[in-house]
DNA sequence: CTGAAAGCGCTTACAG
DNA sequence: CTGAAAGCGCTTACAG
């Protein structure tokens, strides 16, 4: 059914159909009736292409999460024969939550996942085909930003999660980011009312605004409260359970341990409790651990992990919120803002005051 | 740029412009490379929706989680607060692996998630709009099977997951299934094997396909060992973790417990494992534990839950693929498939021959 | 307030 | 082999 046959059913023009369906002002309730009733009766739904061909909204959006390999680490996700691995905590929970609050607000969402320089091409076709109003991208790291920062020169909608937000002065977008620094803050001022005075640290990979800032949140915590962070006690991971693994390893490998280890995502704290099991020693008995994330595993783990919430619901709602606000006002915004970032504790961290 | 504008370029019409777009045949070589090489330099891509508008195919399908409340129950995904919670060991491992192997085949597509049967109409209009060629539909029940079928009666193609394939006598489509039978069958022969005679078992909401033909592989299994499935031992849960938690507490509150429980997906075997510490038991000496779906969570479990893998990625990759098939085909396919079911063996469950 | 008409950018018979 | 033209189903000035 087109417009042209409703028209005729209910005795108007096809224009008169469009001017109901858009809410045009101006239309005597008794027409707006009769074509809404027929809308109804005869179930019809203008065709989407036809709409955006004209030059109306698709209200369409894309979530791209990019996970592009630089120095052949994958960064959040893993590989297996060529294809992807469910374990995927840091992007599904996104997915969900993007998809969501669009389709609240009436939109559909195109999900994309590049890992790849050749996959970013694919991408930049959905705004080439034109079959978008905006994107949000997470993820971003060098590579691709020269891509993104075309396409928002040329005019497009988009939101960036966890994207450096310097960036923000040269090229008007929505920038949406985990509060890495206060996270990173609270985690470590929690140990140190523990009375912990040795902390280790495993980063993520640094080149990432968030293991950097979480770096950034722990040394400057620890310099406030006149403690120092050993050489020893870190390690430069890459968010990866193996570099988790590793990097316990390496950092309880020295004559004077830390008491305890900020790990900088759940995902390395995984494998920092199988590195501590193996060593034969307890969590938190003998060494205390602090996640960041809060992960679906988080609290499954054994002892279950004291960790940071990062707001992921918040933070995907928000930018999809304010994605479509600037789709429907035709214009691009510039907007920062931060998540809030919460303690959750748990088990893993032990009160040393007394010892 | 349009068509039009690149012919102008080139020095063709932008019938020939589609033409080599579209790889007819009876170009000469030299015409090809000419237009090819412009649309690379020139970057030009065709705007879908017109594309779409006179004809082609879009190249997008939806992929659609279905997870209608029957009885206020939400089968496999748990929600706070009026939005939907990051813990979906079910349809994320989907999304991804679809997403993947569509992107592969140079298809674009939509996710949409439907909560209730108004979202339910939201779905329908994906279709009414004409924005996709095809759906792939997971965890259908009963509320949604007509619209679904409606949808395949209109001529659309359609590939679902984890439903009753009784419907393809009557409906085409691509029906791709979990192996539960064959899954249930493994796992109740690998404890029958470590010497169990007394086993119990949590199973889903028995509405749901995968519950009940969890069950029936349990209960042939046992019969066939000339085994006898007590009362007291089923208990009828829902795939929550709090059901595999109440299970537990029902199953082991007799006076002749069993040596092991089946417990229908690991979701409900993280409730079993709390329930099973909060009464002092411990997994594996006291009581056998095995799940189903090797999930995420499972390895990760303390001890490592031994599972039935049911190949998710091969699921959701052979819908996925059918599916882009039947679009170019421009035929509805009619097919059955069942993926396979493979044990894990981890750590929870004990070898009591010796006993 | 409302209709007729142009136009969005493609694809696909139709001719030649 | 290739171009001119019709048509896909809308939306949006333009008139009235």
């Amino acid at each position: 059914m087109r417009s042209e046959d409703l028209a005729k059913l209910v005795g108007v023009s096809r224009s008169t159909i469009t001017r109901v369906i858009n809410n045009y002002p101006d239309i005597p309730q008794a027409t707006r009736d009769k074509v809404l009733e027929a809308i109804k009766e005869h179930n019809y739904a203008p065709n989407a292409s036809a709409r955006k061909l004209a030059g109306a909204t698709n209200k369409m959006i894309a979530i791209v999460l990019l996970d592009v390999k630089d120095d052949g680490v994958t960064h959040h996700v893993k590989m297996t024969d060529d294809t992807l691995i469910s374990n995927n905590s840091y992007f599904s929970p996104v997915i969900n939550f993007v998809t969501d609050q669009a389709n609240k607000m009436d939109y559909y969402v195109i999900i994309s996942i590049a890992y790849s320089k050749d996959d970013l091409k694919k991408v930049k076709r959905i705004f080439d085909q034109k079959m978008i109003d905006g994107a949000i991208f997470i993820g971003t790291q060098e590579p691709e930003n020269e891509m993104i920062f075309d396409l928002i020169k040329q005019g497009h909608n988009i939101a960036l999660i966890d994207t450096n937000e310097v960036h923000s002065k040269s090229h008007d977008a929505i920038y949406i980011n985990l509060n890495n620094y206060e996270g990173s803050v609270k985690a470590v001022n929690y140990l140190i009312e523990l009375g912990h005075k040795s902390i280790g640290i495993i980063t993520g990979n640094l080149k990432k605004l968030s293991a950097q800032e979480r770096l950034d949140g722990l040394k400057e915590t620890l310099q406030h409260n006149g403690l120092e962070l050993s050489s020893h006690h870190l390690f430069q991971g890459d968010f990866t359970e193996d570099s988790g693994y590793e990097g316990v390893k390496h950092i309880l490998d020295t004559p004077n341990k830390p008491t305890a280890i900020f790990v900088s995502n759940d995902t390395m704290a995984i494998g920092a409790y199988k590195a501590i099991a193996e060593l034969g020693l307890n969590i938190p008995e003998d060494i205390s651990i602090i996640g960041f994330d809060n992960s679906f595993i988080s609290s499954y783990l054994t002892p279950p992990l004291t960790t940071i919430d990062i707001s992921f619901a918040d933070i995907a709602k928000r930018a999809t919120t304010l994605l479509i606000e600037s789709i429907e006002q035709k214009k691009q915004f510039n907007i920062v803002e931060k998540s809030k970032a919460t303690l959750i504790k748990r088990e893993s961290c032990k009160d040393i005051r007394k010892d």
